[in-house]
DNA sequence: CTGAAAGCGCTTACAG
DNA sequence: CTGAAAGCGCTTACAG
């Protein structure tokens, strides 16, 4: 009793603190830690009525355990982390708000590293980020999640991971597949069934997997209803508002020109806005238009833009509960992702 | 040499594990672990010599205290917490990016909590946030930066802060003022310099301090300039691109309408547009339109929206900063925030 | 200026 | 099913 003031005091501890410590549960309850403990981690070696007495004091007191003491012991922090290089501030903070959601309750937490993948010590930066704060896992956000690098750090340093991607890299319990193919898939049958069979594309940097794959799905299902992209029709952008005008007036340069132009994301196709205006056309009446992320650009954009939405928010969820599930909670379900078609004002059928 | 493992191995420390304890680090320098303890914490009780000694080999092993052992210790954990409510996405990743600069090479993370200021237990929330974890300190993004009974919440359970707000509201050690006023006062002269006299302004609800400091700041830039806004020029939207459309309306509907307008954020300056030329107006060229933000919508609008920028990534080292500077480093310099006018090709003057 | 002891709040072997 | 001992990697008193 001298050596914890604390003891001193009441057995009742301070309000501020939490509810006190594993000891003042185990004295309570009149058992050893070592029991509340079983109860705190959920051991099966715990008798019925110990297990119920030692809950409800538990909540009686307030009491949570201190994570850093049980890190501390385990090994392993209660934190989880989310590594990003995505430019688009909207994604990541759905996708914070997503993981949130799981880790709600939980005593986890989220801590963000930004990072900048085409500087070379950025897997560097990422290995001392998981190892120095023992992270109990990261969620690995496009683009670098498709990075074969730093999956291979993670997997050397012992740390958990859930990627995000386009399609499936990795196992089912480390990987949540986006399929951005179906929903530039659903976009080209929308076109299509508007009657529009002049198109262009203009696709990201085709090292991004998400670029490939949105540009093969949209091809492909053209193709299945007969329509050719001509090679003149597709267009390199930059992801970039800037490459969104430059990639458009190449397009609207053509002769006869695009009646539609499907971007793979909405900077771009603001830019496509900026050049058809500037050269006197109208979207939708001479062009019509269609995105990829749905960010908050496109509903403020006018005409307002169509465009495909990914369920951020719920992917960023199902990350972090493959991070929290049990190692050996067996197989469970992989989620099924589907991105769709937001249809605005963007697009109608071509004129004449 | 039975108890750990590791001591049975060699004494260079799996480089995993991020370089070995406090322990081994005392064993090669020949010195108690009390010692190495006192160079970790900077204390100038140690001779000279034996800190360089240990400093080297700190170095030399690629040493990194735990901080989850030093967090238990300290009962305070290197974490800094974000707290917000903020719609505006871009506006959180620039201040996560500016809080985390000032955080690089410290050992400290950024562990983010997104809250709904409107439910009334979100404040019992931030105090289940900061408790458990036992946060080093958090930084208070306005909105909720506003609420005093946020920060009495704080204060009581001895949690450092760090406030954002338009205006300071505490003292200088925790506070960081943007000085809103400043770029509204900026808008008022630059549309008065290009010759608008009707000028109309769409505010956002009045319980928002940034609101009443930007309208205040605009009204009596203009008045100092000789223009008095008549009552039905001053509307009040939700801060959303919806209300901006409808508050335009009205504004235009007025005969004579204004030549410009002034709208307290780039969402309902988007609204304004829409508004604009659904009724057939051209902006620039009949109506001149600023907002306030400087979203990444700003420059995507068409023509791009001149708008008040502030600089919310220093803001975020600022902050981080703050918490992470010593209690007894005395009085810093507070920082000096200021909003700017970005000029683009919204406004111009008016015809006639 | 330096160190041995005790402690932070929890868990992992190891016994029973 | 339960507990006493030792340990996780660090720091705070307290001595010297």
């Amino acid at each position: 009793m001298t050596r914890r003031s604390r003891d001193a005091s009441s057995a009742k501890p301070a309000a501020i603190s939490g509810g006190g410590t594993i000891n003042d549960i185990a004295r309570l309850a009149g058992v050893s830690k070592k029991t509340v403990s079983r109860v705190i981690n959920r051991s099966p070696l715990v008798q019925q009525e110990t297990r119920e007495k030692i809950e409800a004091l538990i909540r009686e007191v307030g009491y949570v355990p201190d994570p850093m003491a049980r890190g501390l012991a385990f090994r392993k922090s209660f934190l989880i982390g989310m590594v990003y290089d995505n430019p688009n501030a909207q994604y990541i903070v759905n996708m914070q708000e997503g993981a949130l959601a799981s880790m709600r309750g939980t005593g986890f937490e989220l801590v963000v590293h930004p990072c900048d993948s085409k500087s070379d010590d950025y897997i560097e930066g990422v290995r001392q980020f998981v190892l120095q704060h023992r992270l109990h896992g990261v969620i690995l956000v496009p683009r670098v999640s498709e990075d074969g690098a730093l999956v291979d750090m993670l997997r050397q340093a012992g740390c958990r991971y859930a990627r995000i991607a386009a399609v499936s890299l990795d196992e089912p319990a480390r990987m949540i597949a986006t399929n951005d193919r179906l929903g530039a898939v659903e976009v080209a049958n929308y076109l299509e069934s508007l009657g529009h069979r002049r198109i262009g594309l203009i696709t990201g940097p085709q090292r991004y997997l998400s670029t490939r794959e949105r540009g093969a799905g949209f091809m492909q299902a053209l193709a299945r209803r007969g329509i050719e992209l001509p090679p003149e029709h597709i267009v390199e952008g930059g992801y970039t508002f800037e490459s969104g005008v430059a990639c458009a007036e190449r397009l609207l340069a053509l002769d006869p020109r695009p009646t539609a132009i499907f971007t793979l994301n909405d900077e771009m196709a603001a830019g496509v806005y900026k050049a058809a205006f500037k050269m006197g056309l109208s979207v939708p009446d001479d062009l019509s238009v269609v995105g990829f992320d749905d960010s908050p650009l496109a509903a403020r954009l006018w005409p307002s833009l169509s465009s495909v939405r990914l369920p951020i928010r719920d992917m960023g969820a199902f990350a972090a509960a493959m991070l929290l599930a049990d190692e050996d909670a067996g197989t469970r379900a992989a989620p099924v992702i589907a991105p769709h078609l937001v249809a605005r004002e963007s697009c109608q059928p071509p004129r004449g």
